[in-house]
RNA sequence: GGAUCUUUAGCUCAGUUGGCUAGAGCGUACGAUUCACAUUCGUAAGGUCGAUGGUUCGAGCCCAUCAAGAUCCACCA
């Protein structure tokens, strides 16, 4: 088979974009080493564009989860670090764009305990070590899904260099910066009340809690004082945390009750004396003015107990259950305790007023339901000093940020960032790298060897602690421990913005602490993709679209187009099919400009080899003959300059819209129109191999394609780097003023169409008087407007056609005619105000001193050119 | 309680330091059509740029206030 006969009649995605991906990973284009080896033709590629930092250009995937599945979101995001990687290839520029999937903690253990729990079996049954054995092989049958689906999306990623957060170069790291944390003393262990999720038997950090405003209750509870008549009465949302009371507080300035602190409270039900004490946490205005204090169940009772030196009683187990502390409660879920609770107080007298409140409560954002606090010994990092470099590097604007005001949010994120539990007791992740002394409990050692369980060190015994790290304590170090050497900072981080404080605060913070360094230069956040009525995606709604399915029936190339276009940083946007029909549309254009062109060129068509410049033309070389010919090169270098910029500046959608109405606009409705006339091999074919790269990064499957059939290529497009010398030579052949005709054509003939376009037939004859242009292009001009015949005339015809210095008229129906001078009269009525305003401008001195010269000049030609146009008409409806 | 974002054509959205008549795609209307493409071609209609003030020679863009919507953060019992 020919290449030629490998362009079929229609564009089928689905048929070559496997092919071709295989094509690129064979020819090793994404192996980030090339380009470092000498006399590789990377590195000795020209560099139009400015390059990145250390000429080298690099992007760090934020890992998927292995045994996941892409949803929209990341095509999205995959599309974006393709087209910026794929870009910088092609200026040259040594790429690395490095793959990785996440063992996702949580995330994943979720699934697998619910699979365990299908076959009827459960944590319980088995240690952690073998749950994690489990959970391992169960991710490594899955990892391939997500890997073929990052194919399918197009992402040029060096899969040589691909980690895996469970990797021991990563697991290395983190235990080398837990232990450089433990000997800065910022590592610490303590009792805090944490974020407990019941169902999954894990603490969470702070920002893992869903907080959601509800309306609930606020009901008084009555205490009696010791040894006296006085009641207390106290508020709360939670009455079956009563049970765990150990002080009741006040305002230390609250009249009402500066008399009772130091005195003793009854608490109700269990009868256990409290004592009443003063603190500034209380607000003396809300509620009663005092609260009951639980420093078991609640962080800000918990600070009160410490600094009153209250004992912490645990009224709910880490289960979701009473403990044997609730005494009759034991064993009730924390629902029915409050009611049980409630009622117990109500038959006593003990339960005063019940109030309707708004008040926020914590949720589990996996299983939705509510968050206990509870108290736990935990692991914690102490991150003031983390913070407080992290806000300087971004102060200093050593990281610059698009949308550039997610800057500030994040500073005023990390200013109130309080300290970060790292442990976390499930089985999948990796372990934490501290030892327990078996006959002292306060002494914990840290110690890298978590492969075992039990270690001896200076003649104690040591037990590793169960439980394993907070999964974005681990991918929040990946730019430390993955990228290739040369590649630091990564050039770009893009990512979703919903993770700008759980993981891009953390690189940032890690790596300065560790490196010293900022772990990239940029940060491109790219918002929600929402549905088409502008709706969050999600399961229950039933309004996700799977990218696999969209893929199979557009196309690769035509997802991409359709996620890109209409979107700007950090905002959220739908997403609607319609853009992807739209994006499919340009690729069957595409494909359609390649045959028309390969069908001019034929097989044997050898590559050009270079512009022609003047009469001096060598075999093979451009000439450029025509207006038009000018024109598309020109405009071809203008457009792929201005990608270049908008692509520099994270403007994607810009630049894809530009792109698209260079192809579509300027390419296929011009150039080629006009090139079945004039048939210039060597031009068409320039054109075509120049609009390929060009869109190349943003149509990387159709533009490969295409690509592999041309009779004058032999590499891969994925690797050819845009040539300097090309552009000099495409540029100098350019002859300004016929560009410049070529616009002036363009106008003649879409007034004319305007002229012709309701008309039944165009069966009509064009006259012109002397006018060069349009008797050199008399052929041109003829077939764009689809004319019976074009001829000189000394006389004016029927229906002059009204252009600045152009001399022609159509040949028409006086019932045409006469609507055209009707439709005249309202164009010359429209003229003659915008030139009543112009004068006005030009009056005013204000404008004319204040503005810049060029400004005054430009409307004072506007003025001339409109005063001509005038002029014209009036002439034209004269006769 | 604090903060951020959004509001531009019927729909989804662009509009880069303020500068001529505010753009695109889709949709709509009218017309065309034997080969590159019906996944097509041509033409047109459609906007007091959320509201009100202000700064300026000039505001979709800058400032203030307000309205509507979205999101994030926060321990008020």
């Amino acid at each position: 088979m020919t290449k030629q006969e490998l362009l079929s009649k229609t564009y089928e995605p689905n048929k070559f974009e496997a092919a071709i991906y295989e094509l690129w990973e064979h020819g090793g284009v994404f192996n980030t080493l090339k380009g470092h080896l000498a006399g590789d033709d990377a590195s000795a590629g020209p560099a139009t564009c400015k390059s990145s930092n250390n000429n080298h250009f690099s992007i760090l995937m934020p890992p998927l989860n292995a045994n996941g599945n892409m949803h929209i979101g990341h095509s999205l995001s995959i599309s974006l670090q393709d087209i910026l990687c794929r870009h910088h290839r092609a200026q040259g520029t040594p790429t690395s764009y490095i793959p990785g999937l996440d063992h996702a903690g949580l995330e994943t253990w979720v699934v697998f305990e619910k699979k365990l729990n299908e076959k009827g079996q459960s944590r319980f049954d088995f240690d952690r070590n073998t749950l994690y054995q489990k959970t391992w092989d169960f991710v490594e049958e899955n990892k391939n899904n997500i890997q073929l689906q990052l194919r399918a999306s197009g992402a040029g990623a060096d899969w040589g260099n691909q980690f895996y957060t469970l990797d021991d170069n990563i697991r290395a790291q983190i235990y080398a910066t837990f232990k450089q944390m433990w000997q800065d003393g910022l590592i610490y262990r303590g009792e805090r009340i944490v974020n407990y999720s019941t169902k999954f038997q894990t603490g969470y950090a702070d920002i893992e809690v869903d907080y959601k405003e509800e309306k609930g209750f606020l009901w008084d509870i009555i205490y009696d004082i010791k040894g006296s008549d006085e009641k207390i009465v106290v508020s709360t949302t939670r009455p079956e945390t009563m049970l765990g009371d150990t002080a009741i507080a006040v305002n230390p300035s609250d009249q009402r009750y500066s008399h009772l602190v130091g005195q003793t409270a009854i608490l109700p039900l269990l009868n256990r004396e409290i004592p009443i004490v003063a603190d500034d946490y209380v607000d003396a205005v809300y509620g009663t003015g005092a609260v009951k204090i639980t420093p078991a169940h609640d962080p800000n009772d918990f600070e009160v107990g410490n600094r009153h030196n209250l004992p912490r009683i645990t009224v709910i187990g880490f289960d979701g259950l009473m403990t044997a502390e609730a005494g009759q409660y034991a064993g009730l879920t924390v629902e029915k305790a409050r009611n049980e609770v409630l009622k117990s107080l109500d038959k006593i007298g003990k339960l005063g007023e019940k109030k309707k409140i708004v008040h926020t409560v914590g949720y589990d954002y996996k299983s939705g339901l509510p968050i206990q606090p509870l108290l736990k010994e935990q692991w914690f990092i102490d991150m003031k000093p983390l913070a407080k470099k992290a806000i300087a590097a971004i102060k200093a604007k050593k990281i610059r940020f698009y949308p550039e005001s997610r800057a500030n949010v994040l500073i005023s994120y990390l200013e109130n960032l309080r300290d970060w539990n790292l442990s976390r007791q499930i089985p999948w992740g990796i372990p934490i790298p501290a030892f327990q002394n078996t006959s002292d409990p306060t002494d914990w050692i840290f110690d890298d060897r978590t492969d075992l369980t039990e270690i001896v060190a200076d003649g104690k015994t040591y037990r590793r602690d169960e439980d394993v790290f907070d999964t974005w304590f681990s991918s929040g170090q990946l730019p430390l421990s993955v990228m290739p050497d040369g590649f630091t900072p990564i050039s770009v981080m893009e990512t979703g913005g919903d993770i700008l404080f759980p993981w891009v605060s953390r690189m940032i913070m890690l790596s300065l602490y560790v490196k010293n360094q900022v772990p990239f230069t940029d940060v491109y956040l790219h918002g929600l993709v929402l549905d088409q009525h502008g709706a969050k995606m999600s399961k229950s709604k039933g309004n996700v679209i799977n990218p696999m399915e969209v893929i199979e029936q557009y196309g690769s190339d035509a997802l991409r187009m359709g996620l890109v276009v209409s979107r700007s940083a950090g905002q959220s946007q739908a997403f609607g099919l319609d853009k992807v029909i739209s994006g499919r549309n340009l690729c069957n254009k595409l494909w359609n400009i390649a045959k028309f062109t390969s069908g001019i060129l034929g097989e044997d068509y050898l590559r050009y080899t270079g512009f022609a410049t003047n009469q001096n033309r060598g075999a093979g070389e451009i000439s450029l003959n025509e207006p038009v010919e000018n024109w598309i090169v020109a405009r071809a270098l203008t457009v792929k300059l201005r990608i270049d910029k908008l692509i520099a500046d994270y403007r994607f959608a810009e630049a894809a819209e530009m792109l698209y109405g260079f192809i579509w606009g300027d390419v296929a409705d011009w150039f080629i129109e006009a090139e079945k006339v004039y048939q210039n091999r060597d031009l068409l074919a320039w054109v075509l191999q120049f609009t390929l790269k060009l869109a190349h990064p943003f149509l990387p499957f159709v533009t490969e394609a295409i690509w592999q059939t041309l009779p004058f290529t032999t590499t891969i497009l994925a690797a050819e780097t845009w040539n300097d010398a090309d552009f000099v030579s495409a540029k100098s052949a350019i002859n300004e003023l016929a560009t410049g005709e070529f616009e002036q054509l363009k106008t003649f003939v879409s007034s004319s169409r305007e002229l012709l376009a309701n008309l039944p037939k165009a069966k009509y004859k064009l006259l012109y008087g002397n006018d060069n242009l349009i008797k050199s292009n008399s052929d041109l001009i003829k077939n764009l407007l689809k004319l019976e015949s074009i001829a000189t005339s000394d006389v004016g015809g029927e229906l002059p056609i009204v252009v600045a210095g152009r001399e022609a008229w159509l040949d028409v129906p006086k019932k045409v005619k006469q609507d055209y001078f009707a439709n005249l009269r309202t164009k010359l009525e429209a003229a003659k105000s915008e030139i009543a305003a112009l004068e006005r401008r030009l009056l005013n001195p204000n404008y004319t001193e204040k503005a810049p010269a060029e400004l005054v000049a430009e409307t004072e030609a506007t003025l001339k050119e409109k005063q001509q146009i005038v002029a014209k008409l009036q002439a034209e409806l004269s006769q």
